[in-house]
DNA sequence: TCTGGGGTCCTAGGACCC
DNA sequence: TCTGGGGTCCTAGGACCC
């Protein structure tokens, strides 16, 4: 079979180039510390950070924490010192109020384009293709969040997705650090309304490592290359790119470059992998406690496969000592159990972390973690199955239990229902033997166990919780 | 004493197949 | 003397993101 030499229409006059693209990123500042501030005005002006769970170390800081010289990252017993010598304030993460001001920080910013894609908690990209006064839009956009949310943020707005994050740092340092760059440019910066010089002019004070794609690792060759700013990596050949680096990179010059490589995802694509994994409040010895902890995350593994409506094929569990702990045995070891057909189903699915738990689990060492994966999960309607008659996991039985249980889960807090096997009076020993039986359903409050995270400085939830409201007296 | 959690994509290398 | 070549699939690990 012979191709044509030409398509028909090469002949005619070249189609018009697409219409340029224009993208923003409206990101929060510092965004747990902001949402604490908005309940909490006593810690305006201080240092604040937000700890990881357990308390562990600092996953969010204030400006003031940052002029500490508090790191990301860094562990709560090394910076503790500054509660004392600086004013520090410490708060356990509150990820429920930070998940609701999230979403309301995302329906004001939907209003500034046509389409958005929600990236993380903190950020989404607007679609303001075609769209006249993008600058004037974007600054009433910072404003109704600033006064109806109480949340700071900045935008950056620029013709690839890449450009708007550059342009967002250019934003925020422009407001945090005087003469980085020039004033008019904090808050609200957009590269489409400037030259090509002047934009050059700002690569060019943009350090190589603040480019989005580019972390640590890459951060270090570029710079043994000789490449330092946004500017000199823009400039590089994006074949040798490639070449010496990866494709990845190599996207990444193009789209400093303006030319749009990353899609804009409006509808999240379903997850590939679900994962539930915490570290322990303390170490764990007993089989017991290790099967109460995944029984639990087994539970909330499910719920989110429910809720994005897929099916896992295979379940991974993994227990692990403490790496922090040179003193302690190490062990790591993981397991996956093929799920055939793949389930939903919670009961099942706990069933099988058991069973995979009992073949991991080896007496004698301090358990410091542990965490469920759901992998191989598929979308669409379930594969036909043949019934043999025995009620089973994916049965109408099963699937009428499970929605029973995310509705009640729903209506009365995440907590309200759960498996006998996760902590319910006397569930640990029956559930989930080697058949993986996935135990009975309880509400009756466990005690606290040793699995169980600390959390010792959680500000109320106040916006998803009757009993935890925010209280104002009078006079 | 005390060091988070949840994702994605890409690549290299081994197993396997014809 | 000289010991193929190409494809797929899977997994582990690296790098990155927030």
């Amino acid at each position: 079979m012979s191709a044509p030499i030409a398509p028909a229409h090469a002949a005619a006059a070249a189609p018009p180039p697409p219409p340029a693209g224009a993208f923003a990123l409206v990101d929060g500042n510092n965004f747990y510390a902001a949402c604490e501030r908005v309940f909490e005005p006593r810690l305006r002006g201080r240092p604040l950070v937000v700890l990881s769970n357990n308390d562990g170390c600092a996953i969010a800081r204030s400006e003031e924490a940052k002029a500490l010289g508090v790191a990301m990252g860094a562990p709560w017993f090394r910076i503790r010192h500054l509660e004392q010598q600086a004013g520090l304030v410490a708060l356990s993460a509150n990820f429920a109020l930070y998940g609701d001001m999230s979403q309301r920080l995302m329906e004001v910013a939907a209003e500034l384009g046509q389409g958005q894609e929600i990236y993380s908690i903190d950020e989404c990209f607007i679609d303001l293709t075609g769209l006249p006064e993008a600058s004037a839009r974007a600054r009433q956009t910072r404003e109704r969040i600033q006064r109806w949310l109480g949340l700071p943020t900045c935008i950056g707005i620029g013709p690839t997705k890449t450009l708007a994050k550059l342009a967002n740092h250019i934003a925020k340092s422009a407001e945090r650090k005087p003469g980085s760059y020039p004033a008019r440019l904090a808050q609200v910066c957009n590269l489409l309304e400037l030259t090509a010089r002047q934009r050059d002019w700002l690569l060019q004070r943009t350090p190589v490592a603040e480019v989005w794609g580019v972390g640590p690792r890459s951060a270090a060759q570029l710079q043994a290359h000789g490449v330092q700013t946004a500017l000199d990596l823009q400039r590089l050949d994006p074949a040798l790119v490639r070449q010496r680096w990866s494709v990845v990179l190599e996207r990444t010059v193009r789209e400093l470059g303006g030319l749009a490589c990353i899609g804009f995802e409006q509808v999240p694509a379903p997850k590939q992998q679900i994962a539930v994994t915490r570290s322990f409040g303390q170490p764990v010895t007993e089989l017991d406690d290790l099967r109460q902890a995944l029984s639990h995350f087994g539970s909330r593994a499910a719920r989110k496969l429910r809720q994005q409506g897929s099916r896992a094929g295979a379940l991974l569990v993994f227990i692990r000592t403490s790496p922090f702990r040179p003193q302690d045995a190490p062990y790591a070891r993981s397991l996956v159990l093929p799920l055939n057909p793949p389930s939903d189903d919670t009961l099942r699915l706990v069933g099988t972390t058991l069973q995979a738990l009992q073949a991991l689990y080896r007496p004698g060492y301090r358990y410091a973690k542990a965490g469920v994966l759901l992998l191989d999960l598929q979308s669409g309607p379930p594969q036909a199955e043949l019934d043999w008659g025995a009620p089973q996991a994916g049965s109408g039985r099963s699937q009428r239990l499970m929605r029973a249980l995310d509705a009640v889960n729903d209506r009365f807090g995440a907590q309200a229902l759960w498996l006998g096997a996760a902590g319910g009076a006397g569930g640990a020993g029956g559930a989930g033997g080697a058949g993986g039986g996935g135990g009975t359903a309880g509400c009756t409050e466990p005690a606290p166990r040793p699995w169980q995270m600390r959390q010792q400085r959680r500000s109320p939830r106040y916006t998803t919780r009757w009993d935890e409201l925010l209280q104002v007296r009078a006079g």
